[in-house]
RNA sequence: GGCCCGGUGGUCAAGCGGUUAAGACACCGCCCUUUCACGGCGGUAACACGAGUUCGAUUCUCGUCCGGGUCACCA
């Protein structure tokens, strides 16, 4: 066979080399050590929460060895593609602060000079590199049928074969003479075109995985298909051509391709490529309601999947990536911990520290995570966040803090900016019911006394705390007063001394201010209630107090 | 089913032949405290199972079991 002839007629318009795309895309000029990421997500207009996982892997490993971090399009199935897809993706990284050097930027742009880094772009490289390899006899051209495929899958399974698929004897177009090729090409016959595999059937190969250590599989035996029949690549010649041209040192991709590393490893040797080291990051996982068992984070069952749930709900960003990263790499909490205020970017990330089994996502140490997040943010910087959020998500809250920015701040910053902050917020959702009382209109009374208070000390405690009520006291005034309260009414003021004789009192200091609380707040919970008090003002004070004494 | 990868408390995890088997979240109790939260102290709770190697296995080997992944002209 003369495979030149093959390849002129497989590929009538290539007019460039391999060697030609090597001068467009040298070696990078990098610093030793320096590695290149890539994050490679097909646009299907979701960012799925493993993604992010392997977008913040390959920014880290990156940007800590004064390398480069791509964002690469795979778009080469059609059928999956979706309108924004990009968008989607961009957007699901930039909103955690993920940040890539090269590669697309929004629907349609880019940036970086190892572009086009979109798939569909860039079918001159495959079809260049696909030439040459059909001129060096590694590939040619088939035409089986879907049908033909099934087929003798079909057959394959009746025998009992262990390995199924296109290859050795099964593989029909193999053999095919120039002259039936051409004839075939003639009669309009489409064709795709198959690697042809150097596999031995009892052929090994192993690699070093950077995460799961030595890893040894069969070595490929499939023709697989290098070019799908309408010139799209797979996405195995895809990643074989572009990691090599954009010169990745570095594959950070889901465990679910370790077993397709035997393809990839024929193809690179095919191309004459040197192979990348691959990352195999384990699994984002959770427990199906349903059976109980361990299974992927799923797009359809899970919202919590898409990246988008941790934005629509008020997650911080920073919460999500601080979460994300102690599932990441074992050590995160006690960097953080040594390190309370240091920027995040600066953790010295260690690939060897990623788990090599997956994990459940955690959504109750995810809010733990982000309380501990939001307790150090200043008042302005909750504020900023809330308003920010709440203008898409919560336009009422919108109108309520912007309505009195200064009232909306003093009210986040109740026992805040302090060396023991609250720590009650996880997300921005919460943020409105958590301040509800603070405007009249979200207000919602409570007139039920706890069990232990009668309503008549209730009436008592109120009416005696009105006429000593001052909007303008301090704190210790103002706490002085309902301590002074305690007494005649038959309660105590000294807490240690009510549980030492409890008979003796019809309770303590904190139910006298527990009714008040209630009165005003219609909580029995709630921060610091001399603060609220104070910014509540004086005629909402008492005219709370007077419903609740008309109401109980 | 074949081939891979995993299996330490409920969850995330240290551990790399000898440890009282860390820590974090969650849970429980106590302290602090005007409530809650914070903080402090303490507690419940784990090496999947069986052989082997060894003076000694959570750690090494093999087998079993369990979980996950993969076997497309999808990525």
């Amino acid at each position: 066979m003369d495979y030149e002839k093959l390849a002129a007629l497989l590929f009538p318009d290539v007019t460039k080399t391999p060697e030609d795309f090597e001068a467009i895309y040298p070696p990078r000029n990098l610093p030793e050590g320096a590695r290149v990421t890539r994050f490679a997500p097909s646009p299907t207009g979701y960012m799925h929460i493993g993604g992010l996982f392997q977008a913040i892997t390959d920014c880290f490993v990156a940007h800590q060895t004064g390398g480069v971090a791509m964002l690469r399009i795979e778009d080469t199935d059609k059928k999956r593609e979706v309108v924004n897809g990009v968008k989607a993706i961009v957007d699901g990284c930039t909103a955690f602060g993920v940040n890539f050097d090269e590669g697309a930027t929004g629907e349609g742009t880019e940036q970086g000079a190892y572009g086009p880094y979109t798939q569909s772009q860039r079918v001159e490289i495959y079809h260049t590199v696909a030439k040459s390899l059909v001129q060096k006899g590694f590939a040619y051209p088939c035409f089986c049928s879907p049908e033909d495929i099934a087929a003798m899958k079909e057959r394959q399974e009746a025998e009992g074969a262990q390995i199924t698929g296109y290859f050795g004897k099964w593989a029909k177009c193999r053999e095919l003479t120039y002259e039936e090729i051409e004839q075939n090409i003639k009669d309009g016959k489409s064709w795709m075109l198959r690697l042809r595999s150097l596999g031995k059937e009892d052929g090994r190969v192993s690699f070093d995985d950077m995460i799961k250590g030595k890893i040894e599989l069969p070595e490929n035996l499939r023709d697989e298909v290098l070019l799908k029949t309408d010139g799209v690549p797979t996405y195995h010649f895809a990643h074989a051509c572009d990691d090599h041209f954009m010169r990745t040192t570095h594959v950070v991709r889901g465990e679910e391709w370790i077993s397709s590393v035997p393809t990839h490893i024929a193809l690179f040797r095919a191309c004459g490529y040197k192979m990348p080291k691959y990352c195999h990051t384990a699994q984002v996982m959770k427990i199906d309601e349903e059976d109980g068992t361990k299974r992927k984070l799923s797009k359809r069952k899970d919202p919590e999947a898409a990246v988008s749930y941790f934005v629509e709900n008020g997650f911080p960003k920073e919460s999500v990536v601080e979460y994300l990263l102690t599932l990441l790499n074992s050590g995160f909490e006690d960097w953080r911990r040594a390190n309370p205020k240091e920027d995040v970017n600066n953790y010295p990330f260690n690939l060897k520290k990623m788990s090599v089994s997956g994990c459940l996502f955690d959504l109750v140490k995810l809010t733990d995570v982000s309380k501990g997040v939001i307790s150090v943010m200043s008042a302005d910087t909750v504020y900023e966040r809330v308003v920010e959020w709440a203008k898409e998500f919560d336009t009422e809250l919108y109108d309520l803090f912007t309505a009195d920015e200064a009232y909306a701040k003093a009210i986040i910053n109740i026992d805040r900016e302090n060396p023991k902050p609250r720590k009650d917020i996880a997300k921005w959702d919460e943020v409105k019911d958590f301040f509800s009382y603070f405007f009249d209109s979200l207000f919602v009374p409570c007139y039920e006394l706890p069990a232990n208070i009668k309503a008549e000390d209730a009436k008592a405690i109120l009416n005696a705390y009105m006429a000593v009520y001052d909007a303008d006291d301090e704190k210790d005034v103002w706490f002085g007063k309902i301590k002074d309260l305690c007494e005649p009414l038959g309660f105590t003021p000294n807490v240690k001394e009510y549980k030492k004789n409890p008979e003796a009192f019809k309770g303590h200091v904190g139910d006298v201010s527990g009714v008040i609380r209630l009165a005003v707040t219609g909580r029995m919970n709630t921060p610091d209630l001399c603060t609220i008090m104070q910014l509540l003002g004086k005629e909402k004070v008492f005219d709370r107090m007077t419903a609740f004494l008309n109401n109980i």
